[in-house]
RNA sequence: GCGCCCGUAGCUCAGUUGGAUAGAGCAGCUGCCUUCUAAGCAGCUGGCCAGGAGUUCGAAUCUCUUCGGGCGCGCCA
């Protein structure tokens, strides 16, 4: 960011000069060949058009004026077609390790939202059952978002729905109620649509032993209870998995509260006020086909009850008027259908396109001895997301969710998750942070003691090939961050991870750290101590710990 | 039939607000432990970015189209 900064400030003062106006299109960023320098720009590709001169004629204008802007850069080659390659100072690099330093777990965190409100909902799966190994990677993609959006300056919350006002709820209710029927000796019949997993024997079982007089109430008030009690359990069952996987929620967000406080009703009458709704065979609709989707969609159907979609639409009005700027949806990809008309709804409630996003999660498909492994908790077979994380532990399941952008498919394979081998990149990172821990224990025994911060006499031995490197990575971990919080892309934490892993394996075998001269020691130690802190934050970010020892 | 996502090395995938010679890991082959953790490092092999057309200085990236795969399309939730 400091490179970034430096030169984004010279060169708009420089095009200013010119007289022209700052093009959007231009880019400053890391060129894929270090050879090509530390920074590259296309700024007098995309200026000469402007100007009516050719690239180079552009570039050499700039060129000029560039040194007397940017103290840092060491210097500056115009590439072919019209690059500016900027190469830094080593002092400039050296600057990142008190950065760094200074900065401490906060390093890499910016402004970028500016203090905007977000929230993010996730999970929001149905207290129907267990939580399986879709919703892990929902869970796992939806806390690493807010825990991003956080750290780029975003007040974050994260929010889970609960859908207790529908059918499905009634449908649990009646399930527990038949389980406890056929355990007081009654024969029954199971309908089709029924839940039958063995976790309703066992919460059936248990109501049953609290209250042997159970069976004997009338169905309605029976059912009542099993409901109430079922999803009591499950939803206890599912914060207990959620806390086991590293992920928290700081609303939980119920349907029924919504009702109850006539939110759906008052959201109807919004609409209608606008002429957004009509009545038509008994039922009442809302136009979404105004507002970009393929057909009008029923908000109250004619036998007088609510679809799912209406209540929806209040919750969503309610989280606007809960002062949230930027509204995101983490979902599972097969309710992608129902995006269209959740921004049909955002737009006829007055809200931009950019105030909500999507997050759609492919399927996650749970791979064991190379096959795959089919669920539904409807028929009961399925592998939960607390048999999975049991498995593998919560850092490599957390790890592989993250490593793959979360619209495409993910196998998940568990004998591969399982192995502490290098196949599985958790372990290639964490062991670069145990590492340099390792290191840091043998200097202490030879009575190396470090300064809590470094300064440019200190860090002076610093500066071979491999040095640079590092510091070059250090230095982009704020734009990495930054732009993945923009992009609700944790995955890309997950890439860079990998990389300035690799640098640090790299450079520990080619450079000993501990040599002889103690200055040299020190500033290496020095460097390793800044590495160490952005493994830390950047694990942090995925939700994965930095292990002092492996 | 309509809509959304995807198609990049043998395998699993990054890279997609248009930028330089398309990258990793795994698998395969070569080397490297009397020195700080070999859960590691260095190197080799491997590509018509599914096919075609267009947009422009420039396309894996944008548009159109064909093919192939996944998922949706109810007054279900």
């Amino acid at each position: 960011m400091r490179a970034t900064n430096e030169i984004s400030i010279a060169l708009k003062a420089i095009v200013n000069e010119m007289g022209l106006s700052w093009p959007e299109k231009a880019v400053i960023a890391p060129p894929k060949d270090p050879q090509h320098g530390d920074l590259s720009c296309n700024l007098a590709m995309v200026l000469s058009k402007e100007c009516q001169k050719p690239p180079r004629v552009v570039a050499e204008d700039i060129c000029g004026k560039i040194a007397a802007k940017a103290p840092g850069v060491a210097k500056v080659d115009i590439a072919g077609p019209g690059f500016l390659n900027f190469t830094f100072k080593t002092d400039f690099w050296l600057g990142v390790i008190p950065d760094v330093e200074r900065g401490g777990a906060c390093y890499g965190s910016s402004k970028a939202g500016a203090g905007r409100k977000a929230q993010v909902e996730f999970v929001s799966a149905n207290p129907t059952g267990p939580l399986h190994i879709g919703h892990g990677r929902g869970a796992a993609v939806g806390d690493a978002v807010a825990r991003l959006l956080n750290f780029a300056g975003f007040d974050t919350t994260r929010e889970y729905y609960i859908n207790d006002a529908g059918r499905q709820m009634r449908l649990l209710g009646f399930s527990v109620w038949l389980r406890i029927q056929e355990l007081a000796g009654k024969e029954v019949e199971i309908p089709e649509d029924f839940y039958r997993g063995e976790y309703i024997v066992d919460i059936a079982r248990e109501m049953l032993a609290r209250n042997p007089s159970l069976p004997s109430l009338p169905p309605d008030k029976g059912q009542d209870i099993c409901y109430e009690y079922a999803m009591n359990q499950i939803l206890d069952g599912i914060k207990k998995d959620l806390a086991d996987f590293k992920v928290s929620h700081n609303v939980w967000y119920t349907e029924k509260s919504l009702v109850d406080k006539g939110a759906v009703e008052s959201a109807f009458n919004e609409l209608a006020e606008a002429g957004l709704t009509y009545d038509k065979d008994g039922a009442l609709w809302f136009a979404t086909s105004r507002f970009g989707d393929d057909q009008d969609r029923v908000l109250r159907k004619s036998d007088g009850t609510l679809t799912y979609f209406a209540s929806d639409i209040a919750y969503h009005i309610d989280k606007y008027r809960r002062g949230f700027d930027w509204v995101i949806n983490v979902l599972g990809a097969d309710h992608h259908g129902y995006v269209p008309r959740m921004r049909a709804a955002i737009a006829a409630i007055g809200r931009k396109q950019e105030d909500f996003d999507v997050l759609l999660i492919q399927l996650v498909n749970l791979i064991e001895k190379g096959q795959p492994i089919s669920m539904s908790t409807r028929a009961g077979k399925f592998e939960t997301l607390a048999d999975v994380i049991r498995d593998t532990g919560t850092d490599a399941a957390r790890f592989m969710f993250l490593y793959r952008k979360s619209d495409s498919p993910l196998d998940f394979d568990l004998d591969l998750v399982k192995q502490r081998t290098m196949d599985n990149p958790v372990y290639y990172v964490q062991y670069a942070h145990a590492r340099i821990c390792s290191v840091m224990r043998r200097a202490e025994e030879r009575g190396l003691t470090l300064p809590p911060e470094s300064d440019a006499v200190l860090l002076a031995p610093l500066g071979n090939q491999e040095d640079l490197t590092l510091l070059r990575f250090l230095e982009r971990f704020e734009d990495t961050a930054e732009s993945a919080a923009l992009a609700l892309a944790p995955h890309h934490i997950s890439h860079y991870l990998m990389e300035l892993a690799a640098c640090l394996h790299s450079y520990y075998s080619k450079h000993q750290v501990l040599v002889d001269d103690n200055n040299t020691a020190i500033a290496r130690l020095l460097l390793l101590r800044a590495v160490k802190s952005v493994l830390r934050n950047g694990l942090d970010l995925v939700g994965v710990e930095a292990p002092e020892i492996m």
